[in-house]
RNA sequence: GGGGGUGUAGCUCAGUUGGUUAGAGCGCUGGCCUGUCAAGCCAGAGGUCGCGGGUUCGAGCCCCGUCACUCCCGCCA
């Protein structure tokens, strides 16, 4: 609760109401805004809980108003004077206080200001790096300062919401151990062990494994997560995970446990989250959506055409078949009246996304065909295309003829990309589970199995003899939180078996002696008495930008990098002293 | 590493086919003003057109390079 406990006021400006008349009141805050009528000044004074109309009266104190005078936007003041109804005609109705006002007795300057780099109550639209260069004003913009009240409400329920289920909030090393596999890690110098160094943790993903094996059972923490790779809108070098994790239970316990803390963590923001959430399986979500993070709140599904066009005579479309291929498509509707030159920016979206070609068919009116490709389909493809997709005048029919899991892929970034361009409304907060993910993913580069969320996953029981012969047919524990198109969390049940664990890494190309010397540690724990375990990691800052309606993590995070991993504020990161460099035994260029 | 976009007054932006002294709104400074709340009116100050080079009689505008920011691809177990 913020009010004036505690400090030099007697009351926050932004909680007077009419009920508080006749109150004499000590305020303290910063000038948001001065009216000078020349005879009568008013002063918008703003604290963090808002702000309320304040009037210079030489009438009331001479000395006030000449102070008020003088004042300009940003001083810091403390003032003294009486809560009193706003004269008939005047109540500002967009105003929390609108309907009072104070009268000022006696006013202290505590602090006065240089004019600001930007205005604090404007509608103008601030170029970012300035607001980063100067955050501290930034924030003190009631729109920025709500995103970080609503942050705090959120982790908060976190907090109790897991709190009231037993876990227990334990803080793990940011000093850590560098391990192959997963992001790039920062490092840091070790000054005691010359030539080594510490990484600073991706996640505390082994640290919650051991807290398992220590019998703590239900652990959390709100933990900060490091990966040096390139930002994007949405990723942060460092960033902010609510990590969970739980011994002795099943896929379905974390799930639904997740669900009921969700509800009432999204509740907190206003929101109403229906539970329980949808799942779909990884195969699913890419056969109809092409993603593994679907958009839900807008349908356009994927199709499959391959049987309609089981004896086509289109060269593309039966190559596709008979290479083992799929033909799948998409109805962007309201899109049939598209010009070739649009159409042919979306085979370049196409291309890109790394298919061969787009095969498209536009169906602008009724009767109306318009396709370089119509005149290869018979009249009986035709009108299966025409059922199958659903069409309708105005619609424009999208097809993809690949392996199947390109045309997924292509016509998943088509999907989205045609949601952007028709402007589909997208609203609330379509969340579901995809689950059953595969326990690797072949990189076809490096001609090697990668763990698809980590190492440590637990295949599927009755997938375990697939481990050494066919590593790409088994599938995991596993599951990702999705929202609105965005993964906000994702986690998996452990392997608690060391053989197993081993057996795993081998696939990898992790082999024995490496394991040992690498993940030891987890090793040797993993046979001294670990329980079954599971866990789940949410992005707490998407999560956030989400329920905030921003559209970049760093609208939710209070000092922020730029996409070069700079900070405008600080200036981070800078050279150090060749003292520093001789302490930690490094040397540069 | 690659592709797109942006960079002009403190802020947000305009600036025509390359042509005289680079403009507007907001903010700022000063003056007037006792019921405003984006207060109003009058006046004024304020410019390394991101930076460097080039083409040209002449460059904010064209060319080359470079820097910063931003979006995307790669990358992100």
């Amino acid at each position: 609760m913020f009010d004036a406990r505690y400090s030099i006021r007697t009351h926050v400006a932004g909680a007077l109401r009419a009920a508080n008349v006749g109150e004499t009141v000590t305020l303290a805050g910063w000038v948001h805004r001065r009216r000078d009528h020349g005879g009568l000044v008013f002063i918008d004074v703003r604290d963090r809980s808002g702000l309320v109309q304040c009037v210079f009266d030489p009438d009331a104190s001479g000395a006030a108003f000449v102070t008020a005078e003088r004042v300009r936007p940003e001083w810091v003041v403390k003032l003294n004077g009486t809560v009193r109804p706003r004269p008939e005609g005047t109540v500002n109705t967009n105003l929390a206080t609108g309907e009072v006002e104070v009268i000022i007795t006696s006013a202290e300057v505590l602090n006065s200001s240089e004019t600001p780099p930007f205005e604090i109550d404007s509608a103008l639209d601030t170029d970012e790096t300035l607001r980063l260069k100067y955050r501290y004003i930034d924030i003190r913009r009631p729109e920025v300062m709500e995103t970080f009240l609503l942050r705090d409400r959120v982790t908060q329920r976190f907090r109790k919401s897991l709190e009231h289920r037993g876990f227990l909030e334990i803080e793990t090393p940011i000093l850590g151990k560098s391990t192959p596999e997963g992001a790039r890690d920062f490092i840091v110098p070790s000054r005691l062990s010359p030539g080594e160094f510490y990484a600073l943790p991706q996640s505390p993903q082994l640290f919650k494994q051991l807290l398992m094996v220590g019998g703590v059972e239900r652990y959390y923490q709100v933990a900060r997560c490091f990966r040096d790779e390139d930002l994007r809108a949405d990723r942060q070098p460092e960033f902010t995970q609510i990590d969970i994790e739980m011994s002795f239970i099943t896929q379905d316990d974390i799930l639904g446990m997740m669900e009921e803390v969700m509800r009432e963590v999204m509740h907190e923001a206003g929101v109403d989250l229906k539970t329980p959430l949808p799942r779909l399986t990884y195969a699913d979500a890419m056969d109809r959506y092409g993603s593994d993070r679907p958009d839900t709140r807008f349908a356009m599904e994927l199709v499959s055409l391959s049987e309609n066009f089981a004896t086509s005579e289109f060269k593309v479309f039966a190559g596709a078949l008979s290479s083992g291929g799929a033909i799948k498509g998409i109805n962007a509707k309201s899109a049939g009246d598209w010009s070739r030159s649009k159409i042919d920016a979306l085979n370049q979206v196409a291309l890109d996304a790394g298919a061969k070609g787009l095969a498209w068919v536009a169906f602008p009116t009724e009767g109306d065909v318009r396709s370089p490709i119509a005149k290869f389909f018979s009249d009986a493809e035709m009108s299966g295309l025409r059922e199958a997709m659903m069409v309708e005048p105005g619609d424009l029919v999208l097809m993809i003829a690949d392996a199947k899991d390109v045309a997924n892929e292509v016509l998943g970034t088509l999907r989205l990309k045609m949601a952007e361009e028709l402007a589909i409304a997208r609203d609330g907060f379509e969340t579901l589970w995809v689950v059953d993910f595969p326990l690797f993913k072949w990189d076809a580069e490096e001609k090697r199995y990668d763990a698809n969320h980590h190492p440590f996953t637990r295949p599927f029981d009755e997938h375990l003899d697939r481990i050494p012969a066919d590593p790409a047919g088994a599938l995991s524990y596993s599951y990702d939180l999705v929202m609105n198109g965005l993964e906000i969390g994702g986690g998996t049940l452990r392997i608690h078996d060391a053989a197993l664990q081993r057996s795993v890494l081998g696939v990898l190309g992790i082999e024995a002696e490496e394991a040992d010397a690498q993940f030891g540690f987890l090793l040797e724990a993993l046979s001294l008495g670990a329980p079954p375990h599971g866990g789940i990691a949410l992005g707490l800052d998407r999560l956030i930008m989400l329920l905030a309606g921003k559209h970049s993590i760093r609208d939710v995070i209070a000092f922020p990098k730029t996409s070069s991993g700079s900070c405008p504020l600080t200036g981070a990161p800078g050279p150090v002293s060749q003292r520093q460099l001789r302490d930690v035994h490094l040397r540069t260029d």
